[in-house]
Formats: C-alpha cells, structure tokens, sequence
DNA sequence: GAGATACTTAACCGTCTGGTTAAGTATCTC
DNA sequence: GAGATACTTAACCAGACGGTTAAGTATCTC
C-alpha cells in the first residue's frame, strides 16, 4: 500500500514541514536541516522516510545533495480524500432522503 | 498538532478502510470488525485511534456502539494537501518564467 | 435474576520509530 | 595529498505501536 508510506511520512511534523519547505523550491540537505534542533543523522533518517514514501527525490551536486519534491504522491492522497469525502456526501444525500420520505 | 493524528490514523490499512467504510454509512463495532483478522480488542484500540483523531464518533445505542464518521477532520487533511501543491505548482511557474527568460 | 451478547479495559510482548554518538565516504580547497 | 566540508551508515537505546489473552461492564433475553 503506497498509501500506507505517503500518510505515515506525512504524520510527522519535522516531515510535513519538509514537504512544505520543498514546495516553495529545492534546497539541499544542510539548508533543509538547520532549522531543526536534531542531529543530521536524525534529520538524514526522516528524509529516508519521505524518499522510501516518494514524496521527495535526493541528487547529489558535487559534495551537497538537493532534495526536491516527487509531488505524484501527493496527489494519490488527495485522491483518496477526495473519493471518501465524496462516498461520504453522498451518504449525506441518502440519508436526507430517507428523512424527506419520513415526513 | 492534530494533522499529525489525523494522518497517523490514516496511515493503516485497517483504519483507513474503516474509513471508507463509514463514508457509506454508520456501523457498529461487530459489523466493522467482522471482515478483519483480528481480535475485538485489537480493532478496538484502531477505532480509539480514529475517534482520538477526531475522525471518527461512537455513540452507544442499548448494548451496540455505533460509529459515524465525522469528516471534519478529513476536511483539514484535504485543505493541508491542497495548499502544499499550490505552493508547488507556483514554484514551478516561477522555474518555467526564469527558462523562459534564460532563452 | 441468570445467562448470553457486545463491547472495553488491563496487562503483557515483540517490533518499529525517533533520537543519540561514532565512524565512514565523497568532494572541495589549499 | 592533507584537511575541511557535507553528508550517510552503523550501532545502540527508550518509548510508541499493533497484536495477543483474560477480565470487567452494560445491556438484552428468557
């Protein structure tokens, strides 16, 4: 279930936080992890976690890597959203119309 | 941070088709469970998960729980998604306006 | 009210997760 | 090529997670 990866990377602040940072443009893995009081290894390990999960892509230029955002997977949860939110208005509008039956 | 249970509820299989089980609408606790391989206790603890998050409501009705979905939740995952690849996108007109004028 | 039914709570257990420090690898600089 | 820089990998550790069985509680049925 690639769906099962996307949601728990995106579980984690420190994460969703990458993701946010990406959006706005690549950076590298320095760049990324300065803002967080953890060590780079820690750090290093919740960029595995989006890679494995294919929100983000690493490509090493020279001695830095740049991440940048793999946004398909992205769309697989909005996708899923959108589906069980629909299922579920539509759930709504039978039951509306069980009641105007009723009544 | 309620995204971050939000998603963690969502990152499992099992809640996740809980989930959609739900948009179609409301359930008992037995009826939900039945189809999955485990014991009541177990999928008990997944539904603590999905109401913790805030996704999910039990009402007990004589001896039976019935569960409903409460999608407000999802609502917000929807929206979080939804901005993060605006911001993408925007990032990338901004690449595609700097090539343009690199030409 | 005794027993069955529909759950939940408690206690436990192996595995995954998120952090650490120490060591390794690749690249740049001098 | 020696040292500094930018990471990653390895080994370890405490705590959360997903499952179990056993026991508890509330409700229905007879």
């Amino acid at each position: 279930m690639p769906l099962d990866d996307t949601l728990g990377a995106l579980a984690d602040p420190t994460r969703r936080a990458v993701v946010e940072r990406l959006a706005r443009g690549d950076a590298t893995v320095g760049t990324l992890a300065r803002p967080y009081p953890m060590s780079l290894p820690a750090f290093s390990k919740h960029l595995t976690v989006l890679v494995d999960a294919g929100l983000v892509r690493r490509s090493k230029v020279g001695r830095t890597v740049v991440c940048s955002l793999e946004p398909a997977a992205l769309d697989d949860v909005a996708a899923w959203v959108a589906e069980t939110t629909a299922f579920w208005h539509a759930a709504i509008d039978r039951l509306e119309h069980v009641l105007e039956e009723d009544t």
